[in-house]
DNA sequence: TACGATATGGAGGGCCACCCCGTTTTCGCA
DNA sequence: TGCGAAAACGGGGTGGCCCTCCATATCGTA
């Protein structure tokens, strides 16, 4: 973990106090409204319901995946730790998989989730630090890596790419009814190939 | 196909000169805005760059999917065109994986083409008729059930599975500056699949 | 308590989708 | 050819969104 972790993500130096309890009421609400309407959510409705106005808002968070960032960071952090306990796992191809369908998982539960993801690979802010991305990226590459050393996964293919289709399925199906149930299916479509064994 | 073709897809009955001129002028800078833009293009600049009010633009199409339905019409057609014509190849599964990648090089190479598909799976418009989502099924179907009944396919794969991975595929990497070779490559991982032969 | 640094939020600008309704254009028919 | 009704048009209004400015309020401390 490349960044001295004990503060989340934007805990630059010491802020007041009325700052701290602002920007906890705005991720709270973000999280409702995103759980609810998915990453496109309105940012204003969004300061509304935190009960600030939307000034505050966008100082605290610059940009809407900054905000994004935040909210679903430790749902990543979560899935980082079920990574790291399954690199240890006795079948490396069947590791992999499992992380995967964790990952496309969380993504059905947490609406928004994947469209961070997505994202934050595409503009590669640096001044982001550490972002949600990267440290999914890196949380799965480790265990690429093993499966493809143990022989259980086609070379040639790059942790980028498998967490990209992860992450384009789970947006796909995101508004559909059954959106679990789809994401599955089409995450094992993926891994199995369309050809019969 | 189920409707009396012969004019597109809107035309009701027959209209005034200047009502047909200015449908085809929207079309005309829809088609353009929406290389450029993506799906989600300002219909306003749509309106704007086509010469006409934007009350017009949304009396000749009441929903941005029923303009992008329209924009992507032929390409579509194209695409069925194709799939009837690999119908008749010698190597079903092939056939099928072939015309796979043609879809996703279509959704490359137009901008907005894949969200187009996926979102009309999604609302299924009843008023539509046959969207250019149903289009696409149906020509795929044929195909995947060709290769089906050959064996080349695993069984319990439907073409709307299918389709959706590819879309899904297409838009996620469509903001890419590599975007077709990065598709290519996702499609090739989702057709292979993850483990070794 | 008083002061400077920090944080706030209402107001406003620019953009957008969508609709209302007075005006203009078209076209069939006399 | 000319006319009147039906069809189509589009300016402008409404309300929403994102984002910024800056006058004001709050906090932490000396």
């Amino acid at each position: 973990m490349p960044h001295d972790s004990r503060t989340p993500i934007p805990p630059a130096r010491p802020r007041r106090a009325d700052a701290r309890r602002n920007y906890d009421r705005i991720l709270a609400a973000a999280t409702a409204a995103i759980a609810e309407q998915g990453a496109d959510a309105s940012l204003e409705e969004i300061a509304r319901r935190a009960g600030v106005g939307s000034a505050t808002l966008h100082r605290h968070f610059p940009s809407r995946q900054r905000l994004l960032e935040a909210v679903f960071r430790d749902k990543v952090e979560a899935l980082c730790a079920t990574a790291h306990d399954l690199a240890t796992d006795p079948e490396p191809g069947q590791a992999l998989v499992t992380w995967l369908r964790a990952v496309a998982r969380h993504a059905s539960s947490n609406r928004g989730l994947a469209a961070s993801l997505i994202q934050g690979a595409q503009d590669g802010d640096p001044a982001l630090g550490d972002t949600c991305h990267d440290l999914i990226v890196n949380a799965g590459r480790e265990l690429l890596d093993r499966a493809c050393q143990a022989g259980a996964v086609r070379p040639g293919i790059s942790i980028s790419e498998l967490l990209k289709l992860v992450n384009a399925i789970s947006l796909a199906t995101e508004h559909e009814p059954d959106a679990a149930d789809q994401a599955d299916r089409l995450l094992d479509l993926a891994v199995s190939g369309v050809r019969p064994a």
